[in-house]
DNA sequence: GTCAGTTAGGTGACATTGTCACTGAAATAG
DNA sequence: CTATTTCAGTGACAATGTCACCTAACTGAC
């Protein structure tokens, strides 16, 4: 199994750069771990105790309310540490949050033991962690801001720029697009057939074309 | 100035267990500083290069909406590391938090190259840093969690039991309950003078006393 | 003690967002 | 082709946020 990502060291900027005894070291004590999409990689009850690495794929870290709502907090990708785990790991908090594959995932974890002698002996091992952490806090600190001040609106515009990506259409649903944004599928639903309305984009069940992807980026700045 | 506050190192987790030697040198290599109560610590315009430990007093660390909204993300208290300023030195981000003095202030900061040093040869300050990060990232799920799926009303009754403390009345503003609690000044009015319908409270211009903390504390864990 | 200015709070009208229940249409499985 | 599931729309209502404006309490100067 771990022949499949051959030399992992060589794809994170955190090891690629260590010498060759401790890269193989790694490559040693570190496990190969997969994933199938939807499937859980970390929550509440599913506390790991290693620090992982994105080989390949995306998970999406997001947060449930008791009442079925959801809200995406950020991603992992590829050629990244995942930051809660590292936390959950050295602090031992209990967190609501829970990290699901969003693709088929493949991902280093390395036990506790090798990633503290890592961190005391490579300045560049060590510098990665705490760059992967400063760059969560700043997530986390975005999501709280268009949280807690962000139109609706707005917010939904912005994020179908994102998700258009250069393609012909989204395959997204008023659902998917609720949780993104922590809020209902009807506020979704009313805000879409605004835009409908407005000219700006075209839905049927599940897809979303951008007609007017001037006005949309207009409303998107308009904070 | 750096007399008044001695063997600082003696007042933080991941300096207290260090070698006399390492000790001393970091006495040697940081600095003493003071604010006064309300002075800004640090904000997008006013970014540190250096880890800030805090000896005495309070930090209260908000974010700002465009439109005179605010939020308080957390509080930095005596003996803690301050995040935020580590996050900005390792990855040289902006971002749009600050950093206010609550109290009058005494802090400790560490230059980047001792901070390096320091991470890679010590076992116990490397956790320690780490499990401030681990601290601060769980507080701003904590936020986020509030923010997006809480009742202001039962936030306002939570918030309003912390501040209560033991003591006989509170003396706050509508106002800075809604920074507390990101919302604004009107809602507060309105939830409280229905708190006050209800018998809950009793509240004159800046002062609030909780008459039934049994029926806040109801509300307060009715979700 | 008086007055002007500042700060704090209240309120109405309205907009936006969220909840709940329900319905209908599109897609899927058998 | 039919039944079931999934997705979306809608109405009624509640909660929250905005804006403008007003009043009352407090503070500082004289």
């Amino acid at each position: 199994m771990a022949n499949s990502v051959g030399d992992w060291t060589e794809s994170f900027l955190g090891t690629r750069n260590l010498p060759r005894r401790v890269r193989d070291k790694l490559l040693r004590e570190a496990r190969v771990v997969t994933y199938r999409q939807g499937q859980q990689v970390f929550g509440p009850e599913n506390i790991p105790d290693s620090l992982m690495f994105l080989h390949t794929g995306r998970i999406r870290v997001s947060q449930s309310s008791d009442v079925g709502r959801e809200i995406v907090l950020y991603r992992v990708e590829a050629g990244e540490s995942c930051v809660l785990t590292t936390a959950c790991m050295l602090s031992e908090e209990a967190y609501n949050a829970e990290g699901i594959a969003e693709t088929d995932v493949t991902a280093i974890t390395l036990p506790k033991n090798s990633f503290d002698q890592l961190a005391a002996e490579e300045d560049s091992f060590r510098r990665f962690v705490f760059s992967a952490y400063s760059r969560r806090l700043i997530d986390l600190l975005r999501v709280v801001d268009d949280v807690a001040f962000g139109r609706m609106d707005v917010r939904l515009a912005e994020r179908l720029l994102v998700l258009e990506g250069g393609q012909d259409e989204i395959q997204t649903t008023h659902q998917a697009l609720a949780n993104e944004l922590g809020t209902a599928r009807e506020v979704v639903s009313r805000i879409l057939n605004d835009f409908q309305k407005r000219g700006m984009i075209q839905q049927t069940r599940g897809r979303i074309t951008l007609q007017d992807k001037a006005a949309l980026e207009h409303l998107a700045q308009s904070e």
